[in-house]
DNA sequence: CGATCAATAT
DNA sequence: AATATTGATC
């Protein structure tokens, strides 16, 4: 059967090994004091079933899929396009991280909790790195006392402060010291109606993110790395990219019903009406609709 | 062995 | 600059 199912083999990469010269990791270091809960799993009814909602299976065909390298299954072999992060996948992201604590805070762990289809545990890697080195920076001007010249923070900076902005980052974050204890799961309250100064705010923050044209998206990653899928690269409707005031069309994330995964987190969606009925879990799938 | 981390590549 | 990928370690 032609199913391949090779995550990380999208293509033959040549490695390019230049002078790389790797530092050892602090050997006289052992930052993991815990190793890591068997499954830090919230309370819930652990379902190994994914996601897996109704009809995950787009199959779409796009044309250019044609392009497929190989030559042989061209429109299911894993190429996956750059995972985008939207500010809600961030505040996605924020969430689970407050929600385990910095400690148990990893990759793996951070990916279940988000439930998001279509999330690899590389992409969350890639992200918490960043991520980390966001928290870090913070930490640094907020211990140097503000004072000038203490924090040097390039236009570069800005840019993914704005991305990391559009999520509240938990207060405990920056402290140092012991903090981040293993809660089993905050007492978050589901607040239908809250300010909405908020959300307007939030949307606006948004609208910037989609000035980039790609969405796209993937599998399931459920079993570990399942995958399977096909994805549909589309591009936002660049006609007169000026206002895309409206949601819609473009939009990337879709809600889809789902056992259990996001019992923690409010999703305000400002702008990702559907309409549908129930949703609650994020999805990186296109909402098929353009 | 698999997950994580930090460095590196694209 | 933002993600992906790699390589080494835990």
């Amino acid at each position: 059967m032609p199913f391949v199912a090779d995550p990380h083999h999208p293509q033959p990469r040549r490695r390019l090994q230049h002078t790389r010269r790797r530092r050892p990791r602090r050997p006289t270091e052992n930052p993991r004091t815990s190793p890591l809960p068997p499954t830090p799993r919230p309370p819930g009814p652990p379902s190994p079933t994914p996601p897996t909602p109704s009809d995950l299976e787009p199959s779409d065909l796009n044309s250019d899929s044609a392009a497929a390298p190989g030559g042989d299954e061209p429109a299911r072999t894993l190429k996956r396009p750059r995972l985008v992060w939207t500010p809600q996948l961030h505040k996605r992201f924020v969430d689970a991280v407050a929600h385990l604590g910095i400690k148990n805070a990893v990759p793996k762990t951070i990916m279940q909790l988000m439930s998001v289809d279509g999330l690899t545990r590389e992409n969350v890697a890639s992200h918490l790195q960043k991520y980390r080195l966001y928290l870090k920076r913070m930490q640094g001007l907020a211990t140097s006392g503000g004072g000038a010249g203490s924090g040097p923070i390039s236009a570069a900076d800005a840019a993914t402060d704005q991305l990391f902005a559009s999520a509240p980052v938990p207060h405990h974050f920056l402290s140092r010291g012991p903090v981040a204890g293993p809660e089993p799961f905050p007492p978050y309250v589901p607040m239908p109606a809250l300010q909405h100064h908020q959300q307007i705010a939030a949307a606006m923050q948004q609208q910037q993110y989609y000035h980039q044209r790609h969405l796209g998206h993937f599998g399931s990653p459920t079993g570990g790395r399942g995958f399977d899928q096909g994805f549909l690269n589309r591009a936002v409707p660049q006609s007169g990219m000026h206002q895309m005031l409206a949601p819609a069309p473009g939009m990337g994330l879709m809600q889809l019903s789902s056992p259990r995964a996001a019992s923690f987190v409010d999703d305000s969606e400002p702008a990702g009406r559907e309409g549908s009925g129930e949703r609650k879990v994020l999805t990186l799938f296109p909402t098929g609709e353009d």
